[in-house]
DNA sequence: GCAAAAGTGTTATGAGTACACCCATGG
DNA sequence: CCATGGGTGTACTCATAACACTTTTGC
């Protein structure tokens, strides 16, 4: 019942990105090493003796990618026997969103091959990866609806259609524009900056902002939030 | 980067159970050794090399307490470098079920002081196992109301008042009764047994049954199971 | 016939849904 | 003045919420 043991514990991450009014990224890297090497896999690794679970998604994340993570909490722990090839090893998965702004992957690092995907042109992934992208893929699409996470995925100020769209992305339906844009603002956690957009052709756009301190307070009291259409 | 990780990984597992209009229990074990000897525990224990996650939970739950499960479901892994106080010891929580026929302890096991504990009246408890205790009741109570969940607490055939008060004991709330079950029955994933359960005083009670393959059926067809009651 | 729990229907209110035209800008 | 995307209001429908009396049994 004790002494030996012999497991071995990993993290990985599946952190997602949005580019404005075209599709979900997912970053992962290229493996420098054997299984798999030269395949892709999700940002992850070995969890030092000291350090907690978050500590060493964060670490692994800056060492082989250099991405600044702006939502972060912890998936499912997948612990197959075989999901790994040679040893026994458990992975606690993380999920994790950027905001546009945070895209830059650093190239000061070990494994330089660092790259966001397409969620729809993916490669082929090591491991059970795809497995664990998926789980997330679920996550992101399930609480979209009833955490207000969407936010992390576009910068602090942004138009309102960029969040229209960002749900229509996720969520890959229809929404009308005009009961979306009521039903978000009747939750009172989205304020008008006055800031204006222009970019390309079209009426300029309104920016606004997430205030998150606004939330927080009204979650406190049995505070709701949901977005559901048909 | 590798070898010499000193990790243990454990599994424990949070188990509900609900005496019929009163309140819900927990299962716990004393601990035969230190640390915490003497104290009370959630069951559960180191992972062996070749079983998964879930094997290690079920033997567990069998080897120290003998109760058959019927709802299994991980729930959060816990990894501070201190919440064992002797080696690293992360932990994959599991978050469980049993119906009130399954409450009976067996016992012709190794730990046999196991025991279930009032969730309102708990001792206090060894390592970190509150915490793991307070997620799983969190879940719980979020759970219920979206997903059928309720019926692996009470027995497959039951009076509708047993799962009205089960929804008004988890959550902490007065439902209305009609309103209650008007829903409930317009889902169409319960159905009505033509036996009758006579006990106490009061008009006998029809039984119902929850149709789960009725309910899986649905699900396919985004179908969207929700109980919210002010 | 009294106590105890089971069973049942209607109305009012508010949220969700469907739907189409005008506005501001750049070229 | 045309193309492009931004911004806005109303009416209908359906689900939720509030609410109280009758029925069946045991004692």
């Amino acid at each position: 019942m004790s002494g030996n043991q012999d497991i071995k514990v990993s993290v990985d991450a599946v952190v997602f990105g949005y580019e404005s009014k075209k599709y979900l990224s997912v970053l992962l890297i290229k493996r420098g090493v054997e299984p798999f090497k030269g395949g892709w896999a999700l940002p992850g690794g070995l969890v030092l003796n000291d350090e907690s679970l978050e500590d060493a998604v964060e670490r692994e994340l800056k060492e082989e990618t250099g991405v600044a993570i702006d939502y972060l909490e912890q998936l499912y722990t997948f612990g197959l026997p075989k999901r790994d090839p040679r040893n026994r090893v458990i992975s606690i998965s993380y999920f994790g969103l950027v905001k546009p702004n945070h895209f830059k992957i650093k190239a000061d690092t070990d494994a330089v091959d660092a790259q966001w995907f397409n969620l729809n042109e993916l490669p082929e992934l090591a491991f059970d990866h795809q497995l664990i992208l998926d789980t997330a893929h679920q996550r992101l699409k399930s609480k979209l609806s009833y955490q207000p996470i969407g936010f992390d995925l576009l910068n602090d100020e942004f138009p309102f259609s960029d969040l229209e769209n960002l749900y229509m992305t996720i969520l890959e339906k229809e929404i009308d524009r005009r009961n979306f844009r009521k039903k978000m603002l009747s939750f009172g956690i989205i304020e008008e900056t006055n800031k204006i957009e222009k970019i390309g052709s079209g009426r300029p756009a309104k920016l606004f902002k997430f205030n998150k301190n606004k939330f927080k307070q009204l979650t406190v009291n049995d505070f709701h939030f949901e977005i559901n259409f048909v």
